[in-house]
DNA sequence: TCAACATTGAAAGTAATACTATTATATTTG
DNA sequence: CAAATATAATAGTATTACTTTCAATGTTGA
């Protein structure tokens, strides 16, 4: 998967960054350590002064990519939808039996992500902890309708749509298609919040995980 | 209503206030006019020193009844789920049928609120509206493990708790019976959101309701 | 190659935030 | 009425969330 993933570019939305991170190693390492350091301290905790003192960088070095750290959450956010779109189309793409190809689709979704494989200055792994504990930050803002406007939340919307269609084509008859995918997705997230931190609202451990919950819930929900 | 819930009162954990916004006038005025003023202007924006303008009282004078804003929205919380626990309570009591009982659960746990009947100043409506877009973010500090032992969501948690059971009581068998609650409960807040602020990935609307989608949902998945 | 341009770093500055502490003044209660 | 308690006013501190300016270095292309 490597290879692929270094070829194709994960895109994100110009409008969210001031200068794009992808284009120099200081843009990498703000990238790379802001998700190491949210990881550790958390998102309010998190300021631009000590991700400069992490990376040897100053603060204003960092205002050129990012307008504020809201931003860059917004940035790390669609980086990982749109990777997660990406290992979606390319998993599911042979797959030809509309029950299997969805099934593939909500596990990809709904995992948790172990590895670090596929791209040299992000660590997945580390990202989808930070998404699971701030996603829904970057969404719940007195701004969302005109970010929404300017399309920063599009590559999320996308991966959702595409899920859908197959939900679709599973069961055309269903009436809450997007409803159930928004949140299976949203969803899959708040479980692996509760299994970390609120255990006892939650079926969810290592044997049975949000991905099983999950496959169980369509199973039965979209048998006609 | 007002009256039974005026003789009554909501319970919220001592350790979350410093001093008991019930017990004065200014601590009532602190709690409906936070309500409004984090509606107003989203909670990143709210502060103690502009609720103290809003009040016509002292920035210090709040600091007497909370440590900081994140408590302050702890309260509002717990306030929020101690009041839908009252009425789940209270309007499911006398459903014998198990299924009946679960879907007025339900129903109670997922609908907008819309009037503000129960308490005198305590806006349930605009408190609705906050929960809908801010109650993620009082889960989702690095605090929440030490705030979860200090009993900080038993209220929430003991909500989700009773409607599991009412889950157990519909179909014993079914094994996702926590993780199927919590999503419910979670997920309906974000299907609110997803109505007002990214309509394109949910059915939610003004016809089709949240609750709709979740009564469909819990009648599929826990036939027998 | 060298001038122009872009990138980064260092330092300083500003307004606001998130508090704490002190003291004076009301208000309540015993 | 005195004592206790609650609130207001003021001032102060450290940090945040930036912006600005300028110098140093690196890159490019005429």
């Amino acid at each position: 998967m490597k290879e692929i993933l270094s070829t194709i570019k994960i895109q994100v939305n110009p409008k969210i960054f001031v200068k794009d991170p992808e284009t120099s190693v200081l843009g990498k390492k703000i990238i790379e350590k802001s998700i190491v350091l949210i990881h550790e301290i958390g998102f309010e905790e998190f300021t631009f002064k000590k991700l400069g003192e992490l990376i040897g960088s100053n603060e204003s070095s960092i205002y050129r990519y990012f307008e504020n750290k809201h931003k860059l959450l917004v940035y790390l956010s669609s980086w990982y939808w749109s990777w997660m779109e990406y290992r979606l189309v390319f998993e599911t793409n042979n797959i030809v039996d509309p029950i299997e190809k969805l099934k593939k689709a909500i596990t990809i979704v709904t995992e948790k992500i172990e590895d670090d494989f596929d791209t040299d200055y992000i660590n997945e792994s580390i990202l989808n902890t930070i998404i699971i504990q701030e996603f829904s930050k970057s969404l719940h803002t007195k701004e969302v309708d005109d970010e929404n406007k300017q399309g920063y939340f599009l590559i999320y919307k996308r991966l959702i749509n595409r899920i859908i269609q197959m939900v679709v084509a599973v069961n055309p008859n269903y009436l809450y298609a997007k409803s159930l995918v928004s949140s299976i997705v949203e969803g899959s997230l708040h479980q692996h919040f509760l299994m970390n931190h609120l255990k006892t609202i939650t079926n969810c451990d290592d044997e049975k995980k949000p991905t099983d919950f999950y496959l169980d819930l369509i199973s039965t929900v979209l048998k006609q």
